[in-house]
DNA sequence: AAGCTGGTTCAGTACTGACTGAAATCACGA
DNA sequence: TCGTGATTTCAGTCAGTACTGAACCAGCTT
């Protein structure tokens, strides 16, 4: 099968992505490549030589970060019958597991700092310092907690970030 | 001033705040101990080498540290009258602005998947895709329209993440 | 002026982690 | 059982960057 080379306007679009994941998610740059390219990827299904091709990474890299993708389910994997080829495709909830993992991060962090509370006890500018800090992620809390459920969503998820079982 | 070490406590405090900002944030690993020191010291004013000594860091790290903690305002500085030493607080709105940042992040990421609607018109496959991935970002946009203003905040916000000017 | 003291700059070190090429492994067909 | 193509593993390279020690600078104090 002969790949036509994806148009430079998609490729520029596919690095915006992955300068994204990279500097604020942390993501290694090739998974947000793969992650970008399958998005907007025609049809839904790439292979791994195909993907290494559009991107231009090597075999190996993509095995790595397909293995990553796939682990936090940002991708999922399937073949068809008759045929040995592993085809991957972007899942459909990846967009808003990005989303819903942000959120959990700022919750945990809402977590960390309600733990500091205990540490300036016995000091009342500190325990003010501390209220303030607080009253921003209660708001946020609150926040999530009113609002409708996100597209996808079963349950209005009154905590923030429920993660679907594996 | 004989400073009088931190106890035990406040130092495993400070490194959860310290690994959740190198982890998630990519902030320096010393910039989020001072981040989580300042939130928790009593008095809230403390000099770069108290600093240092504390979180047990050199002071060429504070210098350049606390340089990038002031240049995205999460600390002031602050000086006596007949004193040389600069003293550092931790700005009431640092963790606020933590949030916000957050949040602006996500509205990026929501422009950037926008901008890649056009890459897969002509396939309806992939437009469909595209159009689930983008009722997300309107779902996020929209909870914070409709959200009360954040605590310390004067409007309420029709967009999502304005920064104050410096 | 000399000596402190607090602050900054700079060059070097160490570390982390992404990425790759090549070897090894696996799964299936002949 | 062998061969072949797809996939995975592994060791090594490389880039980026956090961190530090040491030198340097600027005011104050005597």
């Amino acid at each position: 099968m002969v790949l036509d080379p994806p148009p430079d306007e998609a490729l520029r679009w596919v690095e915006r992505i992955a300068k994204y994941c990279a500097d604020q998610d942390g993501v290694p740059l090739i998974a947000g490549r793969i992650l970008g390219w399958l998005t907007i990827a025609v049809p839904a299904e790439q292979s791994a030589t195909q993907i290494a091709a559009a991107i231009g990474a090597s075999r190996a890299s993509l095995t790595t970060n397909l293995r990553l993708l796939d682990s936090v389910g940002f991708v999922t994997q399937l073949t068809h019958p008759g045929e040995r080829t592993v085809y991957y495709r972007v899942d459909d909830g990846a967009w808003a597991r990005v989303v819903r993992r942000q959120v959990a991060s700022l919750a945990a962090l809402g977590e960390i700092l309600q733990d500091g509370t205990d540490l300036v006890r016995g000091s009342p500018e500190g325990a003010a310092r501390m209220r303030v800090a607080n009253e921003v992620f209660a708001w946020l809390a609150d926040v999530f907690a009113h609002a409708p459920p996100m597209p996808g969503e079963t349950r209005t998820a009154g905590r923030a970030a429920p993660e679907e079982p594996s």
